[in-house]
DNA sequence: ATTTACCGTGCTT
DNA sequence: AAGCACGGTAAAT
């Protein structure tokens, strides 16, 4: 899977940006797919055009759903073994700090999870154990950046940005419990 | 079993 | 520009 980064905080993330979107199924639900020029850059869960606002406060929103329909089915053809094999490239916009987190994320096998104090140490900052928990949970790519497969070391809560609900779905769709 | 300290980000003042 | 709230873990109380 191509991946392509840029540097931006949520604040001037979007400006001179045309973003394509639409809702599709998908096993666990509905998903509203995000696209630019470059490739995938959102993925939400059950969720409307609100919550891709939020992320994308400059961008211009085209709702299409004919031209997010292609990517939509090959992520649910490809999940929840082959994800890494899907055609579009992933677009990454966050801070330095959020972009290694991600790219931590996405070298962890389907079937795997991790701590957040794992990826902590990966990256070199293995003291910034609650700063990862929020670069994780401000990941703009759902299910394909398997920000899902992080738990919690001790406590055993389940905490999601979609609901706990669906993070129990992905990882068990993913034999991962 | 509760409290404390650590880090990066975004929102509010 | 400064302050606050969030989020996970290990260590101290």
């Amino acid at each position: 899977m191509k991946v392509i980064t840029h540097k931006a905080a949520r604040a001037t993330r979007g400006k001179n940006l045309t973003i394509v979107w639409g809702i599709h199924d998908f096993p666990v639900g509905k998903i509203l797919v995000a696209l630019t020029a470059e490739g995938l850059c959102w993925l939400g869960i059950n969720c409307g055009k609100a919550k891709l606002r939020e992320n994308w406060k400059g961008a211009e929103l085209v709702e299409d759903n004919a031209a997010t329909a292609k990517v939509a089915r090959d992520i649910a053809r490809l999940w929840p073994q082959q994800l890494d094999k899907l055609p579009v490239p992933v677009v990454l916009y966050g801070t330095e700090f959020q972009l290694k987190v991600w790219k931590e994320l996405l070298k962890v096998k389907s079937g795997a999870t991790v701590t957040y104090a794992h990826i902590a140490g990966k990256i070199g900052r293995p003291a910034a154990v609650r700063a990862v928990g929020s670069a994780v949970g401000k990941n703009t790519v759902s299910i394909v950046v398997p920000c899902h497969r992080v738990v919690n070391k001790t406590s055993g809560i389940i905490n999601y940005g979609w609901g706990p609900a669906l993070k129990i779905a992905l990882l068990k769709g993913e034999n991962a419990l």
